[in-house]
DNA sequence: GCCAACGTTGGC
DNA sequence: GCCAACGTTGGC
């Protein structure tokens, strides 16, 4: 079982608007990046906890924890001119790009900010904290897991 | 809007 | 394979 961190832009798509979708489940779609695709294709399994981040707004953090309820398959709206994520060179028979489907599992009381984040001596190392990280798909140590879970639930 | 830190593209 | 130019991400 493994942990990951996923990252949207609230503006575009909130742990809120998943909550409203049917059975609070929804396809990740989108990825356009060969490490993040190469996590979800990959390493990604059906069981496996995310935490729902959100990125480039007011408040950039983690708002909630997700599970992978469908492994990778392919990302369709790679192959529609009109879809904003369209690549040319993503061919339906050797299809490029991967997506999953995600099912809200709970939305924190609060959003634990990436300022909180970087205020834990703990989570020091963590893969979204590092220098220069843009990766929209990542995974999360175990014990960064646990800890930021606690952080959750005493607030 | 700025800009650091990547990632991607394409000529050679 | 190298690397310059360009594009993107994402915090601030």
């Amino acid at each position: 079982m493994n942990y990951w961190l996923m990252k949207s832009e609230p503006d575009v798509y909130s742990i809120d608007h998943l909550a409203r979708e049917p059975k609070k489940t929804d396809h990740w779609d989108g990825i356009r990046n060969y490490q993040a695709r190469n996590f979800m294709r990959d390493d990604m399994k059906k069981g496996d906890l995310a935490f729902f981040y959100h990125s480039s707004c007011d408040e950039p953090g983690i708002a909630g924890v997700i599970e992978i309820v469908k492994e990778g398959y392919p990302d369709d709206t790679a192959f529609d001119p009109h879809e904003k994520y369209f690549d040319a060179k993503s061919d339906p028979a050797n299809p490029r790009w991967v997506m999953v489907n995600v099912k809200l599992k709970k939305k924190f009381k609060k959003v634990i900010t990436l300022k909180n984040l970087r205020e834990e001596t703990k989570l020091k190392n963590m893969r979204l904290l590092q220098k220069g990280n843009r990766l929209s798909i990542m995974p999360v140590e175990k014990k960064e897991w646990d800890h930021i879970v606690n952080i959750a639930e005493s607030q």
